[in-house]
DNA sequence: GTGGTCTAGACCACA
DNA sequence: GTGGTCTAGACCACA
């Protein structure tokens, strides 16, 4: 379920929060239901649980899990919609910054528009392989 | 010419180096030419020299730049073509990431075709009044 | 007669134990008479016996009820005023920790005055409609 | 300008975070101005320099202060604002948490005015000694 | 020097 | 068993 790319310059904590946020939307971790404990998911990923803590804890402020006395952490009411937006919003920024950015660097329209035609092309083929471009239409 | 922005999360020496590719490749700074010394760079910035010597030095490594003895550091010949391919490279690269993270997190392909079709509009109205829609057939 | 906020942060055990001196002092739970035993009420609040246990032993170390071997456990004679006389004082002393908080945060006494009195309002609207704001004159 | 009450039963950290909420508020440390350093304010209180990281975190991600790389942390413009507002809402609820709690608890009308009233004068005498009850009007 | 992350290990309250 | 807090110490990027 959840998985650590030690490799990767992403800080561990902030791994396990977006994995969460995924597992969240998707509905692998449905609302009302416990998530795995601190230490039972330091043990399976061979890291330290603070740093589980530490992921825990910013899922919590988001308002997405709340601690149950005694019992570990569930995910709350409401939590799989704030998810599924957050993913919307996120993928929107990292969109606009990204051209915006080479537009500000001058980059000519038409080499933006076939670089990002040519990357849809591409995700399309690898991601979506049912579909073929212009399906939605 | 250069211009810090202390807020942001890009580290100085980076948006240094980024902002030189972009002269560079604008024409702005020509091949041949005398670039900024360190220590007027830095005063200029108000920022450590030593920030200024870690950009130049990566500008260096990337064979944009060579260093003049006693004189300073001068733009490569062949650098504006290195940047203009670079700056394109960069762009591909964060466009596909982008895409790939979100078909891997399972966004759906209408959510994503929305989402970059109305950025895209976003910024050409922003950045390229002249151009409307469909301008390029 | 009980019962319990998983929500809260107030411990469970803590929970319990307020809960019986209200139900003491308002004479819910007369004095003599046996209060529900630990396993029932563990079962019916779903809570672990150990949790009813240690909030028993709280009341038991407060004089408010002792165990009858065998049966379970009484509220003792002179219960009731004890728990009446400790609601006062938790009342008190809650209402002079806040307002002295606030005044050592150097909250102005025309801000203190106010939001006290508004709350004072909004209680009497709401717990106490019969009764309007000046009635005690 | 920072002190830790080791006895207390509020974490440490949070007492960091209040603090800084209150000198914030009163104009102590001044938008724009550096706070002590993580390390530094660890030393002066004789604590580990995580439990200020954690507070400083908490305070970053209530948008009051943001890291100034290599320099520090620093108070963001309208955080003055802010924590006034904060410490305001904060009293206020706390007031209206333990009126309603009492009344829920069927404390008699009177006896919450008679103690609320009481201690309201004797915050006066003691935080406000300048000023006497009625001046207000 | 600054903050950011992570570890190993401890002790606590609560259930 | 659960989470919450704290320590001592390490290593990193950045300025």
């Amino acid at each position: 379920m959840f998985h650590i790319n030690f490799e990767s310059s992403i800080p561990i904590y902030e791994q396990i929060e977006r994995q969460a946020q995924y597992l969240i939307a998707n509905g692998a971790l449905p609302e009302g239901q416990l998530i795995p404990s601190v230490r039972e998911l330091a043990k399976r990923l061979a890291i330290n649980p603070l740093t589980v803590v530490k992921a825990y804890t910013a899922l919590k402020n988001a308002n997405l899990i709340h601690a149950l006395r005694g019992q570990g952490y569930v995910v709350n009411e409401g939590a799989k919609k704030l998810c599924k937006r957050a993913r919307l919003e996120l993928f929107q920024n990292r969109v606009e910054d990204t051209l915006a950015e080479a537009a500000a660097g001058r980059l000519s329209l038409e080499d933006m528009r076939e670089i990002v035609d040519a990357a849809l092309a591409k995700i399309v083929e690898q991601y979506y392989p049912e579909r073929k471009k212009g399906d939605q239409e």
